[in-house]
DNA sequence: AAAAATATTTAAGCTCACTTAAAAATATTT
DNA sequence: AAATATTTTTAAGTGAGCTTAAATATTTTT
């Protein structure tokens, strides 16, 4: 299948476990970067083939096809993240920007050589969980959102749901990294903020970060 | 550029060192799978582009611009072609496929990266030297086909010049693997074959192989 | 509930990278 | 050198994936 078709049911994919669960063309078309007729046009397409449903007006909704379809590319997307990252030294920002090239790229081959060069790995650097050969995510995530956290808490950083390049370099720089551990020291619930201590720095985070950023409570 | 602007350029490159140095628009069409009528278009298109200098039934001759394109993409593939060889267990069939893909997905930083980790190699599994960033090739080749060996000498094997399957397979069946050593037993010049010895086994080659086979003599 | 704002769809049109068929030029054979 | 075969070019047309502009439907605001 073309580039802008695995693009496009990624992107219904995605949006769908994000927002309001926006699927409308509209909400695509700004996804992609393309226009709303655009979007319209490929959908009517996609519902030929079975990709998913289309009706005038609605969301729109996958089929299991076209499921099928945009978790195998996401699959190829955070193996490669995976590979890249521990091969290179490059930033996880370089690093999503490489995968959305490769991911269209990459037979189903080259991804289970990945796969089990790495371990056959159930998450990527970012923490997304890594949909198996079979386009099953197999990871039960009982991850909560920064914004969500309990005063006095410790946490250990479990996601990072962005591909924003400003935001990367934030995380970088105050070592908000998958894996390493936050004390929520106060929680100012009017502004929406968050106050974090994270190697004996005190930092607050308004909720554009805090909703993005996904932790575990320790075990 | 696209990727059909791009695998052009590299056909013109690849059959300019070729062949009988046709590069007419019909040979590049064999080569990319395209009617020639879609072979005269595109270059007249990449002629108003700079990339090639078009002229009616001459031959296609890259301009720098298009020379370096074309060096920019050969570079790409055999970087990826090093690195798949390096970290996985597939056959340099399989290997040339994948990087046929990748190679026009990859930015000069990623190249680049790939070929840091690897130690900046000089040749790719095949034996086919890497051009550098600036797209030059700094090696000097003084291989030569086994089919213009000397009886009674030893050679090493330093290029394996093809992409099809079946030529890799009795290639790896039989030992003939980049670096590995060869002893020429016989020419038949008439029938212009190749009598080898390799790992204590005779083999016959003929000159489809014996042409594609490039080797070193011993030092 | 009507008016205004927003989103979606339809329609027409564009570029890219191809195709086939026919015309024109070049290469090869005799 | 003429006849034949092969290549190259031109011409017309196609589908994918876009665009903008206008029409239509939906959603939000008042």
């Amino acid at each position: 299948m073309s580039i802008a078709v695995e693009n496009f049911v990624k992107a219904i994919y995605k949006n769908g476990k994000r927002d309001n669960n926006d699927t409308k063309p509209g909400n695509i078309a700004k996804e992609l970067g393309i226009s709303n007729a655009a979007a319209t046009d490929m959908a009517k397409k996609l519902a030929t083939k079975d990709l998913l449903h289309y009706q005038k007006y609605q969301e729109l909704k996958l089929t299991d096809k076209g499921t099928k379809m945009a978790l195998n590319v996401v699959r190829k997307h955070r193996l490669w993240e995976a590979l890249l990252f521990k091969l290179f030294d490059l930033s996880l920002h370089d690093i999503h920007r490489e995968a959305e090239l490769l991911e269209h790229q990459t037979s189903d081959l080259l991804a289970n050589k990945i796969s089990e060069y790495l371990g056959n790995p159930k998450f990527d650097p970012h923490g997304d969980p890594i949909p198996n050969a079979d386009g099953e995510i197999t990871t039960t995530d009982s991850s909560i959102a920064l914004s969500n956290t309990k005063e006095g808490k410790t946490y250990i950083i479990s996601r990072l749901m962005s591909d924003d390049k400003e935001f990367f370099d934030f995380c970088a720089q105050n070592g908000l990294k998958y894996g390493n551990s936050v004390l929520v020291s106060k929680q100012f619930s009017k502004n929406k903020m968050t106050q974090i201590s994270i190697h004996n720095n005190t930092i607050l985070l308004n909720e554009d970060f805090t909703s993005i950023i996904y932790v575990n409570e320790q075990d």
